[in-house]
DNA sequence: GTCTATAGCAAGATAGAC
DNA sequence: GTCTATCTTGCTATAGAC
């Protein structure tokens, strides 16, 4: 693990990217932070979008197992719950995501949010949604996302029970 | 009306911005669908941050107004109403800020959203709040106004009243 | 009020030595 | 693997003529 510089990189990247915004942060802070100079950034990542796809990566392999592996038929509040623990663990990036969309949109994740949120309704409530499910949907599961962002710093239990709850009532479950 | 230049800038300029993003559009741009040349804009605009103040200007007036002009003894259900249409009326402009978060980070507006929603809380559930209680408005608010950017194309009365109730029940009222 | 021309800068990226 | 040196590109912004 020591002289894994591609490591740190990804860990110093990481923290900048969250702390100022993608956008807001160049390769030249990233290897001045790091101690070492532009080019060796090169070395271990082709570009700037391969080293902020690298970070963005765990998150989206996480989701896309989230939402294959299931059926429908389980329990709705359990499937919040998960739902929860799965923006929470994620939540630095989530925040970096959400500050930055038009820089990441490139990287089409504005678009697979959108089918990965419309997969989760579908689990929750079935394949076919009237308006207004589809609304009380949006309510809940966008709450509870802006749940694990703004109280990001608190112990998960403290956040997790009611803001579960929450979305539950206000899907209508 | 004819004539305006700095109308007409304003107008094409928030139509980029809201299109592909504050920070992926240049001045360049800009100009170019206007038919005019960069430096035009700079006779009209002292600075490219004084163009975007001026677009999310009407925005934060708006709030600052909605959050003043209230005492907090009101209907509930009603402020989250009105709370809804202002973020309805402005939506545009919200998708845009949502998407560049840390470009207008300097304009501190992500604090003074924080601040607000914070005022808007109080108006609804008091001043002295539960953590439970923090935790439910948040995914009333949050919740709703990303309706207000999902179903953007949607006529208001058919999202309005079920968001409302959504986020009312969400909150425990 | 709008133009041409350009200054000044910082970014991402590459070449090639060690 | 990391360095020095440099290329290329695009940006905001200004000077000054018309």
């Amino acid at each position: 693990m020591p002289g894994d510089t591609k490591g740190r990189i990804l860990a110093v990247a990481r923290e900048l990217f969250v702390e100022q915004g993608v956008q807001n942060t160049s390769l030249r802070q990233i290897s001045e932070r790091l101690g070492i100079t532009k080019p060796a950034l090169y070395y271990h990542f082709a570009s700037r979008d391969d080293l902020v796809r690298s970070i963005v990566q765990p998150l989206i392999e996480d989701i896309e197992r989230f939402v294959r592996g299931r059926e429908p038929a389980g329990d709705p509040r359990e499937l919040l719950g998960d739902y929860f623990d799965l923006m929470w663990r994620h939540r630095e990036v989530i925040v970096m995501m959400v500050r930055d969309l038009s820089t990441l949109s490139h990287l089409d994740l504005g678009a697979r949010m959108f089918a990965w949120r419309r997969q989760i309704v579908a689990l929750l409530l079935g394949p076919d949604l009237t308006r207004e499910q589809h609304i009380r949907a949006t309510v809940a599961l966008g709450g509870m996302s802006d749940c694990a962002v703004e109280y990001a710093d608190l112990p998960l239990e403290e956040v997790k029970p009611t803001a579960v709850e929450a979305a539950a009532v206000a899907l209508g479950i």
